[in-house]
DNA sequence: AGTTGACGTGCAACCGGTTGCACAGCATAG
DNA sequence: CTATGCTGTGCAACCGGTTGCACGTCAACT
């Protein structure tokens, strides 16, 4: 067959294969339409017997064009973010890019040294839901195409979901269940999305007349959300709105060991939808439509990448309330 | 201050100002014991002075070394996954390398796609929970250094998670708890481990003279065991074994839905602990050591880089039943 | 003093593509 | 029948590094 001595077919052996120069290999892919159909054909053909696939190094040395984009995530396992990456990378796909991965653990130095490394190897960055400080990103803005995915940084191209929205729904959803006392268990502190939903939660607060107080979970986890339950429950409060599906998650668990009752004794409410119907009971929460910010944070990047002109673009994406069951009136006393 | 966008500065500048050949500045860096230590410095200065940084893609072309490895899985955002990307994202960062992910959605024909494309950039790849043929694998482990997690192909290199144990402890768990039929739920007709748990469960029954049947969940999904559910029940089975975790969670999800109590009328059993305690009631199921399987499937990996030897090594990681609160006696009647 | 060899450096070929330019062949226009 | 213009292809330089080899220098050893 072929393909053999040490890796990949190089663009040389389909030439001499083809009897044709270097050149014409390299444009039967980059510009077939400069050469005959028949040319092009050919060189198709010994490049399909040999097994050719054209090296992306390569072509990056010479073009500058490296057929790569990063994606940089807080934190992989969180439930949130992998069907945005599946969805990013599909994008990405569709125009012939390859996706970095980084998980920065929830930590911004982290994040910082990503960053730095990806940025020699790729196109263009995205960043999702980034702990840095507006300084450094706009930093790396400098040095490569950069778009944000929940995080406003003037000048900076980004997607932005709108949880205020859904959060509002939310509050005035416990209202109308009778709730005058509520919780919202923060997420981290430098993390735009948390100062946005915090904010919608006391802007809507104000408005209904409802008692607001606050609880810091300050990484969005399952355990920080187990561990929020006791200072919940000091607040004398009737329901719950957590910064995200996975501090809910660990809020349900921890009032159901402490024998209180959802949603009778007490309601909680998620935020990204991150879990779908699979709690028990399963969880009313705000839409996300993480996906589409997946997509969409791709597209525009490979747009900047194409206009060279950095756009200062901002999409927005609404959200809104998803009732499920971990919301009832509120109980008569407590 | 010089090096903006476009125009980063080489190596070839930095020869010029320190008045010295490429060479010497390629070995400045490379290579500094080969040179005095006056003309390092020298270079170090004139480089500092210019802002050079190296640019890891023109290494990459001439030395072959790429600093990148690829990372394919069948779905991210399976639950059993980040985990394992995560610890072997860190492991890579340790030897200095970056990660490339890939999502296969299950399909085959992607990931062989996946594995095309990745191979041009990378050092080498670890392939978890492959869906692609034997032949397939065996024949991209020619072009590049290769490692596997849950498959078993001949003289490569592989990882894998012996849940055979588990299962057979979740067996004997069952039939210690009076169940005399069971069923198990399968996953993908190509997976590994499918095969394996599937054998495991077969062969314990036998032992033990347990009524065994099969249900066929060929996407582990929440989904595909929601809707495994009414073939479950048809068997006349009280109690379940299913493939993961994520099926298993479908199958609570679906027998609560029907009204059938959880462990006192059925019980179930995961595989992969991938859930933790965050379903209710919590999960009894086979613990999946899958962080480790991530970062020995990279150190493996890396030490294949090294020796360019291709050990045929394999390493087995053991599995045990983790028992939680979905299983309990078996019903008097049904 | 003549050899030897280690050391430091430069030359030039390569890695696998891309691309500006030259040129041959042929059809059409003058 | 010669000028003109296209089309399709090849040549060779280039992208930014790395590396085998050759060469010059100088100290140490016969």
């Amino acid at each position: 067959m072929a393909a053999e001595r040490r890796g990949a077919v190089t663009i040389s052996q389909v030439a001499k294969e083809a009897g044709v120069a270097r050149s014409s290999v390299s444009r039967a892919y980059t510009r077939p339409a400069m050469l005959s159909r028949e040319t092009v054909e050919r060189i198709k053909a010994a490049a399909e017997k040999l097994g050719y696939v054209p090296n992306h190094t390569a072509r990056a040395l010479s073009t500058g064009r490296y057929g790569n984009v990063a994606l940089i995530v807080p934190d992989v396992a969180n439930p949130f973010f992998p069907p945005m990456i599946r969805a990013a990378q599909v994008e990405a796909d569709r125009s012939d890019f390859c996706v970095f991965l980084g998980n920065s653990d929830e930590d911004p130095e982290k994040e910082d040294q990503l960053l730095g490394r990806f940025s020699g190897q790729v196109e263009g960055i995205v960043l999702a839901s980034p702990r840095l400080s507006d300084e450094r990103i706009a930093a790396h803005a400098l040095l490569r195409p950069l778009v944000l995915i929940n995080r406003d940084v003037k000048g900076i191209p980004k997607v932005l979901i709108d949880s205020g929205t859904g959060i509002a729904e939310a509050t005035k959803h416990l209202a109308d269940l009778g709730h005058r006392n509520i919780v919202y268990v923060s997420g981290p502190s430098t993390s735009w999305s948390n100062k946005q939903r915090r904010a919608a939660v006391r802007k809507a607060s104000q408005k209904l007349g409802l008692e607001l107080s606050f609880v810091s979970a300050s990484v969005p986890s399952f355990d920080a959300g187990l561990q929020a339950v006791d200072a919940i429950l000091a607040k004398g409060a009737t329901a719950a709105i957590a910064f995200d599906d996975v501090t809910a998650q660990g809020i349900l668990v921890g009032l159901s060991a402490r024998g209180v009752s959802v949603p009778r004794e007490f309601s909680v409410v998620g935020c990204d939808d991150a879990l779908g119907p699979l709690t028990v009971p399963s969880l009313t929460t705000v839409s996300s439509r993480s996906i589409e910010a997946g997509k969409l944070a791709i597209s525009l990047l490979m747009e900047v990448l194409q206009s060279q002109a950095v756009r200062d673009a901002s999409y927005v994406l609404e959200t809104h309330l998803i009732i499920r069951s971990t919301t009832d009136k509120a109980p008569r006393s407590r």
